[in-house]
DNA sequence: TGAAATGTTGGGGCG
DNA sequence: ACGCCCCAACATTTC
């Protein structure tokens, strides 16, 4: 008598090296029957946006052309997991269940609930971390709480025993005698969605497991011994751009880790060797938002710092609309904008300076931009998105004080100081002069002319005075601190 | 992973 | 020679 088949629920893990649950599947020499199943109303407000599903359908392509080189095949099915899961287990008469874990706590709890059924229906099951170098759980602070600070808590992650080596890649796959019947990929209909805005293109080839190693690559040869100045520089190809692919899964932050550290043994300079170590410090961030998503679950939606609750956020669709199409009349914010909205992708430096203006300038909920950055980024991730935001509205964990505002224009002369970044993604201002490029309201009537620009007619006008703006916010931050000291007593 | 306001210092012009 | 003022340049404080 041949075993039990074994599944292997794919969740954001879509690769084949350093694939725990596959690899542990593979090597217990039962049939493996990989499976994916489309179940976004689990992820309730939080299930993928419009272009993460355009992502996610062109990283499950390839991970089902990877999968069938290693004679093996992708299962689609769509409903809610639990009572997928079940019928395949029937249908196949499976005996096992192997997962990778996933953090978001919708997802925690639910895959908690599934194995606990599985189990108590006699079906093995096995989770493994595949997407974090140190589990939520495993970094307590002292007194054994989570962190809220990231520079100890990145102390202590240290400190413990280095991230295991990521796992070889596995390159055959058992088959089942018989496949259980799979939907065809784009049954999932992960593209139709009717919510703006619409859906950036994306190269097949930069979709998937090989692109996201090549990109890796990539990022070693050329951009990471300069990181420290390059990671700041929206004009440069200076970052590593692996927040999609780590996202998705198609490549580990184990293989990312491991790859750089390797690479810094072999450089030869100091700076590089800061630069590398800049970076795994960014991979170390990551780590910090699950460990504040997994234990403070509210904050996708609600501040940390409950004082926040109370912050008079404005309520203005006009403005926040100019924000979300780019058309603020300040050329860093307008240029972020919009290479969002076409590439579905945005330079980290700039999300900082886009998410300032929202918050500070505009004082519009940080939470609207939240949402914003979850319909349109291919790379939108829960607890990345949450600490971002919260980090720059002053309201998260070791967030930067709400009176540090950007200044967009100074922001931009620092850090895009040719105007390469604006003049690419605001082609209206091509033709204008450096000097200005990031103020043109401030640039003489005949340059501006010469430059084919009208301001308010095919170039907005600043949407606020940023130097008003700033008081307005500096002011309602003030407001905020003295009801704090002085509660209004019920 | 700011920026603006305010304070301090030191060189040079000048009476 | 000296004090005075101006004002960068830099440092510190404040928002």
């Amino acid at each position: 008598m041949s075993p039990s088949p074994c599944l292997v629920w794919f969740h954001r893990d879509l690769r084949l090296s350093d694939h725990p649950a596959l690899r542990e599947a593979a090597a217990a020499r039962r049939p493996v029957i990989p499976v994916f199943i489309w179940s976004p109303e689990e992820e309730g407000r939080w299930r993928p946006g419009k272009a993460s599903r355009a992502y996610l359908l062109g990283s499950l392509k390839q991970l089902e052309k990877d999968l069938q080189a290693a004679g093996s095949r992708l299962v689609i099915r769509k409903g809610p997991s639990k009572k997928t899961l079940g019928e395949l287990i029937e249908e196949i008469q499976a005996g096992a269940v192997y997962w990778n874990r996933r953090y978001e706590p919708a997802l925690a709890e639910r895959d908690e609930k599934i194995r606990t059924t599985l189990e108590g229906q006699g079906i093995e099951v096995r989770t493994f971390n595949a997407s974090l170098l140190f589990e939520p759980e495993e970094i307590q602070t002292g007194s054994g709480g989570p962190y809220r600070v990231f520079t100890p808590f990145w102390k202590t992650c240290r400190a413990k025993p280095e991230p295991s080596e990521p796992l070889p890649r596995v390159r055959k796959i058992p088959s089942p005698d018989r496949w259980p019947r799979s939907l065809k990929l784009n049954e999932l209909t992960l593209e139709t969605g009717k919510e703006k805005p619409g859906i950036p293109a994306l190269a097949p080839l930069r979709v998937g497991e090989k692109a996201a190693a090549k990109r890796l690559k990539a990022f070693l040869d050329r951009a990471i011994s300069n990181y420290a100045e390059g990671r700041d520089r929206p004009d440069w190809d200076g970052v590593s751009r692996l927040s999609t692919a780590l996202h998705f899964g198609e490549i580990s932050p184990r293989q990312v880790w491991h790859a750089v550290k390797s690479w810094i043994t072999t450089a030869s300079n100091r700076l590089a060797k800061e630069s590398a170590n800049g970076f795994l410090r960014q991979l170390g961030w990551r780590e910090f938002a699950h460990h504040l998503l997994f234990h403070y679950p509210h904050t996708p939606a609600r501040p940390l710092r409950a004082e926040y609750e109370k912050f008079a956020w404005r309520d203005d669709p006009a403005a926040l609309r100019a924000w979300q199409e780019g058309r603020t009349g300040y050329p860093i914010v307008d240029a972020g904008m919009r290479q969002l909205r076409e590439t579905g992708w945005m330079h980290n430096r700039v999300r900082m300076i886009v998410g300032s203006f929202l918050v500070k300038d505009l004082l519009i909920a940080w939470q609207q931009g939240a949402e914003w950055f979850w319909a349109t980024l291919i790379d939108a991730d829960l607890a990345n998105n949450t600490l971002g935001w919260q980090w720059v509205a002053g309201c998260g964990a070791d967030a930067a004080p709400f009176f540090r505002v950007f200044n967009p224009v100074l922001q931009g002369r620092k850090f895009d100081p040719e105007g390469e970044y604006v003049r690419r993604y605001v082609p209206e201002l091509k033709k204008l002069s450096t000097p200005h490029i990031h103020a043109p309201w401030k640039a003489p009537a005949k340059v501006l002319s010469d430059a084919g620009i009208e301001l308010g007619k095919n170039y907005p006008a600043p949407v606020v005075d940023h130097a008003a703006a700033r008081i307005r916010a500096l002011r309602a931050y003030e407001r905020l601190g003295s009801a704090e000291r002085n509660p209004i007593q019920l």
